[in-house]
DNA sequence: GTTGAGCGTT
């Protein structure tokens, strides 16, 4: 119910991926509603990986088979539905 | 180089 979009999980990443890199390569394959490269708290160095929320399920679900082990920034994505945390 | 914060203690 609270949990409107499909939340998704994006790791392997380049440490030089943004999360307008994330936007632009999730937004091909339908609407993104928020994209989040994950920083270290106390470094501020990117974790390597990063959240996209998208509203429509099938979208989604498109997205994930198709960028999950593509290539960017010379790294093999990992893209699947996230496990925990909600949208803020 | 892999699953988000921070209040506080789950």
């Amino acid at each position: 119910m609270a949990m409107a979009n499909t939340n998704i999980y994006v790791g392997n990443l380049a440490y030089s991926t943004t999360s307008r890199d994330l936007e632009e390569a999730f937004g091909r394959y339908g609407t993104v509603a928020r994209a989040q490269v994950v920083s270290d708290r106390d470094t501020g160095r990117s974790r390597g990986f990063g959240f996209v929320e998208m509203p429509d399920a099938g979208e989604a679900q498109r997205a994930i088979d198709a960028l999950d082990g593509a290539d960017l920034g010379g790294r093999k994505l990992t893209v699947n539905k996230a496990r925990e945390r909600e949208s803020r």
